[in-house]
DNA sequence: TATTGTTATACTCTATAACTATA
DNA sequence: TATAGTTATAGAGTATAACAATA
């Protein structure tokens, strides 16, 4: 086979890096959207509303209202009506929700550092800034 | 908020290439998944069985099932039972599937070099062989 | 009218477990 | 017994469209 394209080694890793976390938060009982938006979150260090959150996560309002059920059902984060625009909800991190954060990013570490442990930090700073540049052509 | 961590960006810049993919390979009737089956079927010049189909795309064997069963009622593979094991499947390349493999080829490239603008040949060839060297570990 | 979030719906990608046919 | 593939089922992640409540 051989020749593999950059666009599909991207792809690859980034499959191992899902794989990596899917196992390590699932014990957590998280998935790893929830720990996403958890991380977001705390984060920000105040409650954030519903579309603020899915533009922080990148995804549409509509793909958030599952991963905020979740994580609501869970006691980890509580809505809140927006008193200053009766339209908006808070998601609010409760403090169970700040120790399972704290609990997962420890997971989200681990994951990380299996799958970049052949590069040294250099070579990691350099993945970091050619990820970066590509990413940032779209913000 | 600042600080994005390299795991996280890692899937953000998937996330897009994704998104690249779908967008350009929808109006062609293709999935991601079915385009990279098509490539790898390509590329082997010969007819695969399913297993080593799977193992190839780095998925397991029931996950490839109903992407093979997609490409067949669009007739760009044909299922053959392997004359020298009857348990096994061949998936053969049509000739609509070979065309149907160069046209997403196309569009592939395309969203990867959307993708990678940005970067310089230089700073694509670093970033490939990071990510090679990730993805070798655990081959 | 415009915005916010949800309901409804659907598709992709992936996996584990159980079953069938064949070896 | 072991292998190849499928059926059955499920869970993540994502999206578009329509709608209700509010502004």
């Amino acid at each position: 086979m051989g020749d593999v394209e950059l666009p599909e080694l991207l792809h690859l890793v980034s499959k191992r890096l899902r794989h990596g976390y899917v196992h390590r938060l699932g014990p957590l009982g998280l998935t790893p959207g929830q720990a996403r938006a958890l991380r977001v979150l705390a984060d920000a260090e105040q409650p954030l509303r519903m579309v603020r959150l899915a533009e922080e996560l990148r995804i549409v309002p509509r793909s958030l209202t599952p991963v905020i059920d979740a994580l609501e059902e869970s006691g980890l984060v509580r809505r809140e009506v927006d008193p200053a625009n009766r339209r908006s909800t808070l998601v609010v991190l409760t403090s169970e929700g700040r120790a399972a954060h704290e609990t997962a990013l420890d997971a989200r570490r681990q994951a990380g550092q299996e799958l970049f442990a052949v590069l040294s930090d250099e070579q990691r700073e350099q993945l970091k800034e050619l990820l970066s540049a590509v990413d940032a052509q779209f913000r």
